[in-house]
DNA sequence: GCTAATCTACGAAACAATTCGTTGATAAAT
DNA sequence: ATTTATCAACGAATTGTTTCGTAGATTAGC
């Protein structure tokens, strides 16, 4: 039985590429991850090929190797991922403070009338709970 | 005279840290930097200096060199860092979607009651702009 | 069956990040 | 003035990331 890991590894940026493809379709082929990347940047096979074999090795993907075309998909859904690097975010760069980085993020970036109001929901929410 | 780079780049882990320093104190020698450093981490003199050489070439930190020990200081306040980091993350990892960060952020990050009440106003100012 | 295409595995090159030893210069202490 | 401490600069070793060429195996097409 393999080791399972116990915390995943913070992905670098081209591995976190291939994550968003992976989440995105939920499974992929070597070639499909590929194809999709290249719309957006060259890159060989084998380069997206190792890639995969070195995520496998950190645990951040799972290989179905049952078919000739292994099938890889993501260990983590994308919020654990999220969660994960918000978390380091808010430590590293705010001083710890989630606020901060939600003042930056609403204060810098585009958010809707609708999404508004879906944040005061969760600010609802939040001041139930405690 | 020196090119005034455009756009500053991405700090890595470890220029982060002696950023936060820098933030910290406002400026800072070498030995200041690398005795702060030292609390949390072991970590020679000499690489300390090295990043902030490194740092100074990249256009991260500024460098008076009129005295014998060089005092330097970060080239940008915290909040343009913050800006172009949850900026990238919101990209690469929310799918451009600011709201999701948000939610993510205060879903798993503690915030005070306080806190809370100053999100609402940040929301009612921004719906009055819109 | 033979040839093409497709796939994984392996290794290594190219590049970037991290670490620190050594050197030579300057300043401080004696 | 001589020794000692402190400093920046440099170079290099080490490790991590990104890239892909080549080889060998398997399947598909003829």
């Amino acid at each position: 039985m393999p080791a399972k890991k116990q915390f995943l590894p913070r992905p670098t940026a081209a591995e976190l590429s291939i994550l968003r493809v992976l989440w995105d379709r939920g499974e992929a082929t070597v070639r499909e991850v590929h194809e999709e990347l290249s719309r957006y940047k060259e890159q060989g096979y084998t380069t997206v090929l190792k890639f995969l074999q070195i995520m496998t090795e950190k645990g951040l993907v799972l290989r179905d190797e049952s078919a000739r075309s292994h099938i890889y998909r993501a260990a983590a859904p994308p919020e654990k991922m999220q969660q994960s690097m918000v978390r380091e975010m808010v430590q590293k760069l705010f001083a710890g403070s989630t606020q901060a980085l939600v003042q930056q993020a609403l204060g810098s970036g585009k958010v809707t009338q609708q999404e508004i109001s879906e944040i005061r929901r969760t600010l609802d929410a939040l001041e139930r709970d405690s």
